[in-house]
DNA sequence: CGCGTTTGACCAGCGC
DNA sequence: GCGCTGGTCAAACGCG
């Protein structure tokens, strides 16, 4: 059975077409529980406890805006396999249905590395940090066709935990850095206190250094797909809770967008501003802390990239 | 002393 | 088969 590690990637739209060069790197996310593992990977915290759907309305003018140019996207760099997204499917329903067995969890030894797993996340500098896993470094090495070397982590909140993180700095645009976690946490989302203690020191050092150019979109988080997101921890595949919501003070200037997916859950799109930049107020942020027990950097505005476009 | 980074060496996948 | 490249290992070292 085919099992393709076909990734996604969510990034802001002007970034796409100024940097083609890049797509050759990434896949795109094509429906949006690939985009619903992809926040829980990176962001279990906001998952947690929220396992129901909602109903919220969207048109079909903003789906086929929202999705189209990923299928294209896919079509064009990995083709368009039913199988492949068989196996996707299914591997979202175990994700979805239950905790996985240990079994499960176990990473396929010789996988190709084109076969594996990932998820692709792009951060400013300061969303380097917004990370609530624990990681060593254990590699760096330079990259062929980037100015920039590669890092590469490991969790290293567990000894046994096979996550790992890839940080590298784009090189098209210094300001933009590209998270890579493959495979999964084999444990549950550290504490806060145990979060801090494994990264405060690395924070402190700030290995890669900050472009003076960040800053701008502040938070640019971009997502992509097939993670392995099989963390015995967690429920189910959820969209941030209408609780969340609400706790959160979202106003019209923090509008969600939704979509249904075949029965199978919906996604929430922060919306997206002038700047091509979702934004998101400190309320909300604060209201995320509040319900994660995470800890969001302080900033004016939140800004999170929103999907391809 | 524990935990982190750094860095050169080594290994394996992949294309030719 | 060979070479290139990416990913990992592990020793050395730093820091609190």
């Amino acid at each position: 059975m085919a099992d393709w590690g076909l990734q996604a990637v969510i990034r802001p739209k002007e970034y796409d077409h100024q940097h083609l060069d890049h797509n050759d790197l990434f896949g795109s996310i094509d429906t949006k529980k690939e985009y619903d593992q992809a926040l829980l990977f990176c962001y279990p915290h906001l998952f947690d406890n929220h396992h129901h759907h909602h109903d919220h309305v969207v048109t079909d003018e903003l789906v086929d805006q929202l999705y189209k140019p990923v299928y294209q996207t896919i079509d064009h760099h990995h083709g368009f396999d039913p199988e492949i997204q068989q196996d996707q499917e299914q591997d979202i329903k175990n994700f979805c249905g239950s905790a996985p067995k240990t079994s499960q969890l176990a990473p396929k030894l010789k996988k190709r590395k084109n076969q594996q797993k990932r998820v692709v996340v792009q951060v400013t500098a300061d969303g380097l940090s917004s990370d609530p896993w624990a990681w060593r470094k254990y590699g760096q090495k330079p990259i062929k066709g980037s100015i920039y070397p590669r890092s590469y982590y490991r969790c290293s909140t567990s000894k046994g935990c096979m996550a790992r993180r890839q940080v590298e700095q784009s090189c098209t645009d210094s300001s933009i850095y590209i998270l890579t976690y493959t495979a999964d946490h084999n444990h549950s989302q550290p504490t806060r206190r145990n979060s801090l203690a494994g990264i405060n020191r690395s924070n402190r050092v700030k290995a890669i250094p900050k472009s003076p150019t960040s800053g701008d979109c502040g938070k640019t988080v971009t997502m992509s797909k097939d993670s392995p997101f099989h963390s015995p921890t967690t429920l189910s595949v959820s969209s941030i809770d209408d609780e969340v919501l609400q706790h959160s003070n979202i106003t019209h200037e923090t509008t969600f967008y939704n979509k249904f997916d075949n029965n199978e859950g919906l996604a929430m799109m922060p919306a997206i501003n002038d700047d091509d930049c979702m934004v998101f107020s400190d309320d909300f942020f604060d209201g995320l802390e509040d319900l994660g027990g995470y800890k969001m950097e302080s900033s004016s505005t939140k800004q999170f990239p929103h999907v391809f476009c």
